[in-house]
DNA sequence: TTAAATACGATTAATTTTGACGTATATACA
DNA sequence: TGTATATACGTCAAAATTAATCGTATTTAA
């Protein structure tokens, strides 16, 4: 199906708020980003926690607490944000995880699959989210 | 999830499996097909209608029938291919169908997503299903 | 006439994605 | 020091999508 799933597209959304409102207070808590982005809460709280996870922003807890953008846009990739938040970036089941084309021998393709994977992650690392969000 | 279905897999193998065997009798059947990909008789017999359709595989019906590869493996980019066995080609649910964009007005990355989109499909009308089987 | 092949509508099964619930932990502030 | 508010995360259920199967019609060589 080809398609970046929600998880994806609501950290796009987040994202894209916080760089596009860079006069406002720092940190945003997930109510207030869940409001803005029109999103699930449950849903992009993981997302965020996710973002935090991997040092895209940062957490802060407590009662005034929130997230903060604490990465430049131009330093994350869409391959970055979609090995972050999809449950896989390969363009077949069988590639990288332990169920290895080897294994299954009578695969005719994987040779062609494998190429043309690489093809498609270099193709997303070389597109910044800034290049993206900034349009 | 950015992978591409069982279709477009098994399109794959039985076009490496046509272009791989320009001795042997030019017509081939569905059964055969499907046993030297090993893949399940229905299943692929629908991907071989549908390149069919498509004016890339040419049908024989009665008994000695089968299919036959008429278009040349550099005239068809992966773009094509996924076009064909793909439910959609689209990066998010919401591009090219009806259900628009600018319909669900608080969507605050559509310009985003629909550039993102549209340098994806560039990338997969840039490859050809020569490049990629012939490696 | 019969066997073997394509064509296709409809349905079911399997898998993946999306969202929700419950609870634990951390911190500012009254 | 208690309480409200926020992040963190394990688990589960619903929804959507994908994959496979069943049944039947049509075409044609022998
Ligand atoms: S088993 Fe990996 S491409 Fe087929
Ligand atoms: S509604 Fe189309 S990208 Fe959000």
């Amino acid at each position: 199906m080809n398609k970046i799933n929600k998880k994806t597209e609501y950290a796009l959304m987040a994202l894209k708020y916080f760089s596009d409102n860079t006069q406002g207070p720092v940190l945003v808590s997930a109510k207030d980003l869940a409001e803005k982005t029109h999103t699930p809460f449950d849903v992009i709280a993981r997302v965020l926690q996710a973002l935090s996870s991997r040092g895209i922003l940062k957490a802060e807890y407590g009662v005034s607490g929130g997230y903060q953008l604490v990465k430049n846009l131009e330093d994350i990739t869409v391959y970055d944000l979609m090995n972050i938040l999809e449950s896989s970036t390969e363009l077949a089941k069988c590639l990288g995880s332990e169920t290895s084309c080897e294994l299954s021998s009578t695969c005719t393709i994987v040779s062609p699959i494998t190429n043309l994977n690489h093809r498609v992650q270099n193709f997303y690392k070389s597109i910044s989210l800034a290049e993206v969000l900034h349009v």
